[in-house]
DNA sequence: AGCACGCCGACT
DNA sequence: GTCGGCGTGCTC
């Protein structure tokens, strides 16, 4: 006997799938990519439909129920689901989760689906006494159909008299499914539709005629900072969408890429194309909205952060990563995929091209684009103008400084601020000095959780973890020695900000990291206040180097250039001069000639001499042989095993056995490890790690799809979370 | 992850 | 004598 047995997802931290007999009343309705109630041991639970097919369900239990009546995943969807399960080695039913709005991932809430009323004339001919009702009438007429909402925007107390109007048989009214529309009160924004230069002109065609050739090509464009990459996009997205198909545009994070967003809505929705924006400040209802309307083919541009990676955009066109080396497009915790390299595998799964924009590509893209991978498309000149600024380094260790400031740059600023020009302040440390130092017996004061020095802020008064937020009141004296000679050591922002406002008393100085944009909206007043000249220095974090272009400043300055370049991993030095160019870049973009100051004991360093002569390609052959050397990525490939526990032991114990193990079956895989993870606690938990590394891909494949057996075998005090590609293996 | 079962200590 | 601690096993 034959039944249909449906292969479904659930979220439990187990790869496989689960199968369960269609019952024959569901059979018609039951679909792949549904949603599904099921019972799950002694529970009932939701599930995702991945498969169907027909076999013998003697022992399987019966699907109970249907969430919805159509599917929430496509095909599609559900392949690169299943692809990325099993590249980065995560639960299948964890995998979808993360992919699809929370509130489709939840147990037991079926999401409210928002509707109103819909009014339509029934017979305008009709006899009717109040004015209210002829008025509200003619309306209607005039307007075909109309919404309730959009009646009470007009009417002040629609409701008597349209319960009238349906009661004669004037109008007739229906319940209709509303979307809610974030963006309904925002004024359209102005476009300004520019010629594109030969360099973009190029670089749309190249990619228009990909689009059009219906099958994935990859493509880096790389363009030097206000060289028009949005212009390039919103052409190639226009070709995309005159192709008939979708697009999907990704962004590093859209609270700081409102341009972006209104730049693509003033190009296209006054044609009449929709386009769903997805950010962190959707409700959940809002982001269930823009799933559904996404999936009926009603959207025609999804906008959207990392997870966007996953909209169901059922025939995409093209996919737009916009800068692309930011490393928030790979989840830190969880399922740890990297968005830049899924929207890879969805181009190649949906026949689309697949562009990455960057000023400053990933090392791994670059690479990729001189081995043939990628295309890459160059764009070399500033649209506005404007030069690129010049750099200058300066030598630390030959100059004099007052607290964190060289001469030199007090002097620059002191001219800048003459001239009525801003100043642009980097120092990537928050707070006012990184730790505490008893001057008496040396103490310093750290996380009981995690192992690192506190944060000392001065404006709170308090002791921060900046890993794990523990707070602790500033001591009063050493609790190991009783001295009272507490110092703080090193300088943050605060302590800058401080500096700062006793040498330029009379300048207008503000701060940005994320101890002042915590709140909502804050963000945005400060670059709004930045952008109306309100502020004369900003000193801020890397994410001052971020989004906005500011056309008032006329200097950078880079201070502490070294905290970033001496931090212990192997990117350090792409990081530094990516976070270096992009920050130069802000200065000067309107008018010309600005200038850039980075601040360093280590001035010869190529991270630093490369980005003064914004010269990617030579950072790019300094950088080479040292990856190579090493076999690291994306020379090489590597996979990070993390173990954690409350018992440190226990943890490291589990960790040794299971490097054994390892040890037996590497093959040409490389073991490293276990070693203490370079914060041997976080939140409480202590950690080890072991990193693979492999010249080749399949050969690490293999390994990892032994790992199973050994999991099993795992105390379960002790988690494994398996990082496949890394970012950052703190 | 949930949820049950089961085996030990400290309480009415 | 029970209530409840958390180790262990299982989920189509």
């Amino acid at each position: 006997m034959s039944d249909f047995i449906a292969d479904i997802a659930v979220n439990i931290p187990l790869k496989q799938l689960f199968s369960y007999r269609i019952p024959e009343s569901l059979v018609s309705s039951t679909d792949v990519g549904m949603r599904v109630k099921i019972p799950f041991g002694r529970r009932l639970t939701v599930g995702f439909i991945l498969s169907i097919r027909n076999g013998d369900a003697a022992g399987l239990k019966d699907l109970q129920g249907l969430f919805e009546d159509e599917p929430i995943l496509s095909s599609e969807l559900i392949k690169l689901l299943r692809w990325a399960a099993d590249y980065y080695c995560h639960p299948i039913g964890q995998v979808v989760r993360t992919a699809l709005p929370a509130a489709l991932g939840n147990e037991k809430t079926t999401v409210k689906i928002r509707t109103e009323a819909i009014y339509q004339p029934l017979d305008p001919e009709i006899k009717l006494r109040g004015k209210t009702q002829q008025e509200l009438l003619t309306f209607i007429i005039q307007e075909k159909s109309v919404g309730l909402t959009r009646i009470r925007e007009q009417f002040s107390a629609p409701h008597a008299a349209l319960k009238r109007l349906v009661e004669v048989g004037a109008l007739q009214c229906d319940e209709r499914e509303l979307c809610r529309d974030p963006f309904r009160l925002d004024k359209l924004p102005v476009d300004q539709c520019i010629t594109l230069n030969s360099a973009q002109s190029e670089a749309v065609d190249r990619i228009t005629s990909a689009i059009d050739d219906n099958c994935f090509s990859g493509f880096l464009l790389h363009g030097v900072t206000g060289s028009g990459k949005t212009e390039v996009y919103l052409h190639s997205v226009d070709q995309c969408l005159a192709a008939g198909r979708q697009a999907l545009v990704l962004v590093p994070e859209i609270s700081l890429t409102p341009q972006l967003v209104s730049r693509f809505r003033a190009r296209f929705e006054l044609k009449g194309i929709r386009i769903a924006v997805l950010h962190s400040g959707l409700s959940s209802g809002e982001r269930y909205d823009a799933w559904r309307e996404i999936m009926r083919n009603q959207i025609q541009i999804v906008i959207g952060a990392r997870s966007a990676v996953f909209a169901p955009l059922q025939n995409l066109g093209l996919i737009v990563v916009d800068e692309e080396h930011e490393s928030s497009y790979k989840q830190a915790e969880g399922f740890r995929y990297n968005a830049r390299d899924l929207a890879l595998v969805r181009g190649q799964q949906q026949h689309c091209p697949v562009l990455l924009g960057s000023a400053t590509p990933s090392f791994a893209s670059y690479y990729r684009s001189e081995q043939g991978a990628l295309t890459r498309l160059t764009l070399d000149k500033r649209v506005h103008a404007g030069d690129l600024p010049k750099v200058e380094i300066i030598d630390l260790k030959e100059q004099v400084c007052d607290g964190e400031l060289s001469n030199v740059l007090i002097e620059a600023i002191q001219q800048a601020l003459e001239q009525q020009e801003q100043v642009l302040l980097l120092l990537n440390r928050r707070g006012f000095a990184p730790f505490l130092l008893c001057a008496d017996c040396g103490e310093t004061f750290c996380c009981p959780n995690c192992e690192i020095t506190l944060t000392y802020h001065q404006q709170k008064r308090e002791l921060r973890c900046h890993y794990c937020d523990y707070v602790d009141v500033v001591p009063e004296s050493c609790h190991k020695c009783q001295g009272l000679n507490i110092e703080p050591q090193g300088a943050g922002t605060e302590k800058l900000e401080e500096e700062l406002e006793k040498l330029f008393p009379s300048a207008r100085i503000k701060r940005m990291d994320r101890d002042t944009t915590s709140r909502k909206g804050a963000h945005q007043n400060i670059m709004t206040e930045m952008m109306a000249r309100k502020i004369d220095i900003l000193v801020g974090t890397q994410m001052i180097a971020k989004g906005h272009d500011f056309p008032g400043v006329s200097l950078v300055g880079v201070l502490a250039a070294d905290s970033t370049l001496n931090i212990p991993d192997f990117r350090s030095g792409e990081r530094s001069f990516s976070l270096f160019t992009q920050v130069a870049g802000r200065a000067g973009r309107a008018s010309g000639g600005g200038k850039v100051y980075i601040q360093s004991y280590n001035p010869e360093h190529y991270a630093l001499t490369c980005a003064a002569e914004q010269d990617y390609h030579q950072f790019y052959l300094q950088e080479l042989p040292f990856r190579q050397e090493l076999g690291y990525p994306p020379c090489g490939h590597l996979v990070n095993l993390v173990f954690s526990g409350n018992n440190n032991h226990q943890v490291q114990a589990a960790a040794k056995q299971f490097s054994s193990f390892l040890f037996r079956v590497a093959g040409s895989v490389e073991i490293l490890g276990p070693s203490p993870c370079p914060l041997a606690r976080l939140r409480g938990k202590s950690r080890y790690q072991i990193l693979l590394k492999a010249a080749a891909r399949p050969d690490l494949r293999r390994l990892l799809n032994r790992l199973d057996e050994q999991i099993a075998q795992l105390p379960r005090q002790v988690t494994l979370h398996i990082d496949v590609d890394p970012i950052d293996m703190l």
